[in-house]
DNA sequence: TATGAATGAGTCTTCATTCAT
DNA sequence: CATGAATGAAGACTCATTCAT
């Protein structure tokens, strides 16, 4: 049984690494902690000799892949002065750990569950969900500031519309991964997103609307 | 103690309502019977009276949601013959189910948790998903055929694009309702995605309205 | 195996007999849960319909106990207006409860255990001696008010002489009841400790404590 | 870590002080082998080289404590031919013992804890105690034949009485250090000890010391 | 219809103990 | 001497479910 781990490696990696997968699918309430430590190729009381609690290895997991989602993201984009290109790479990466991990699973799974379950983790995604927002938020500012653009747009408002979207194609997916395709949804509304900030062409009349007046006054309520 | 049940209206009426209380906000597993029971100001006897299951519970919880969902959306939708409008309309009974009951949380809640923990609610979900999406392709399909669309997006894209951004919105509203404009950012993706659905294929020059209703006039001849 | 347990005669009474008889003799952590269930001919599942927490049967237990002797106290001396008869009263109901049930014990088991172990417990422990004591005194002080108890003695301290005896009496009974003649120890005690109390034959010089030094030291010589 | 701990000093003995430490306080089942190391500033393994078992830790830590205190006792009272003062002493060196050291109430609290629960424990300390009444026996009869204390008292239940009250006493004492006053309340249980021993005989007329020292004498022929 | 009592399986957690290094 | 890692058994507690009344 022991023999499956492998060699030296960390058990509280693994045991970290399988919990996120068992969280990412099945949340926190129906992931037991001997499912856990079975996949492990370990007893629950080895589990309880890494971790202090059930919670303790909930926070391990999130922190984890929380710390490296939003180091990816910077990271990615601290070299990228275009706000478009910028807005694409977010996307990409949020494509990338949906597609290819279960990073992205686990946050949206989890956070899904917490909001009245659990509020000390709630609290958590909470802020992770509002420094995600002012990350992309000042993006859009960056490209408003710079002309290229449109100004008339709420950047908070953008940048809510833009997580829900990124969010709400990854739970399709999530759900249907097989008929789901999650690049060309994510594909399709950055362009559309993207088109949508941009300036309309210098010289054509601004297509106003009644409602983008009273974006203008929410937007100018919450600077 | 059932005195405190309102009138003759059958228990099993509210009994249901709690659970669909209780499931939008914990989630299927977080929700015990006892729970419920309690609530409805019944004892768990009388719950396994009425419903043979927790499963049987939710299942009609959610069926009864859905169906309503999905009937207010068609009969809401029945009369609307603009496209446009058609999707603001979908959005606003979305906004709607959101905010003023918890219609769509209890949907959403338990999709994500039934994903890989549920099969039979999941494959429920799935296709009800499915339905939506296929509402809204018609939709587009038919501001396609109309020309009112541009006709080189992909619909059923699309339509994944709209329910996601709905969705993913929801999400935040839930997690954070006191601080999240829902409203805003449900108008202001419909609005930039019918904009989108609305714009000339990138490349050809951007049509004023006037050039738009012509060119649809002469579209709709041409098919 | 329900067969074992009497006819319709409450569960609940019979799991806190029992859970009564197990503190008693074992301390509250050293006895399982399920030692007492299936004593009672229960599982598990039972005991937590009738008693929500280990600690609630705990408290069931100790305040069954408790006002029971405190009302049995209080009730048989209420008749009582010789102070002397009162405190050797109150020695025979200890005794009692002593030898003849195991509601002493389990209370002198538990106080020792909770001291530092289960600090709301260990209060209501503290609680319920300082209640004893200050009866003890207020006994102590009518004699003294009539002149049948010498006045030179803290009422306070008497009380705490006097229950301390008895409990340390206890529980070397309960240690060795085989050997310890509880009744004889207690008896002894109370004649001397009312001896002690009762005031010098009238006539006769009270024994201070100078003289008595005085005493002891002639005493000394002559031997 | 290792470094916290006292120089060169024995971590066997560090390991029985703190042990010591916490059975006077939590009692043997309520202490965990984990708790001892660490505060021992070692770890669980390190205390399995030091004692094979957790008995066996504790049944060094009861040795102790046990000779040390009977030494103390039989040390301090070998030349006190004073049947009287050798009582003050016993009571003094058991005051002591209980609030300057947690001497006395680890043996209190295991005592008590061991009855039912460790029968090799529960015998020592029988037996410890047995000894102690036989040692405070002596202490009577060597006054009784002396003439000092009366001989109508049997010597025996003299040593239990006496046994009992210090025992409670400090029993009140652990459960409520700062509220009760243990040397008070030792020191009134003492004399007033010392007094019904001297006492005559109730109902004989107050024998002066030459008639008892006559009745003695008398007595030890007849019998 | 509904209740109260009970079950039993499952879950989290603790802890004494072992052992290779 | 000492540690770090791990085990396994036991214990507290939860909860869906059953059933006689």
């Amino acid at each position: 049984m022991s023999a499956e781990r492998v060699a030296r490696g960390d058990a509280r990696r693994d045991l970290m690494d399988i919990a996120i997968d068992c969280f990412a699918r099945y949340g926190f309430q129906a992931t037991s902690i001997d499912r856990i430590a079975k996949a492990a190729g370990l007893t629950k009381g080895a589990l309880y000799y890494h971790f202090k609690d059930k919670e303790a290895l909930l926070f391990a997991a999130v922190t984890k892949r929380l710390s490296q989602f939003e180091r990816r993201v910077v990271t990615d984009l601290a070299a990228v002065p275009d706000p478009a290109t910028a807005l694409r790479e977010v996307a990409r990466v949020c494509l990338d750990h949906a597609t290819k991990s279960n990073h992205r699973r686990m946050i949206v799974t989890l956070m899904v569950e917490a909001i009245d379950t659990n509020p000390r983790l709630a609290a958590e995604f909470r802020a992770m969900m509002h420094r995600f927002r002012m990350f992309l938020k000042r993006i859009v500012q960056r490209g408003q500031d710079s002309g290229q653009f449109r100004a008339d747009i709420a950047a908070g408002v953008a940048a809510e519309v833009f997580t829900g979207a990124i969010m709400g194609a990854e739970i399709q997916y999530y759900q249907d991964p097989r008929t789901f395709n999650l690049a060309a949804t994510i594909t399709a509304f950055i362009e559309q997103f993207i088109n949508w900030l941009s300036a309309p062409a210098p010289g054509s009349p601004r297509p106003l609307r009644a409602h983008r007046a009273a974006e203008q006054r929410s937007r100018r309520k919450s600077s």
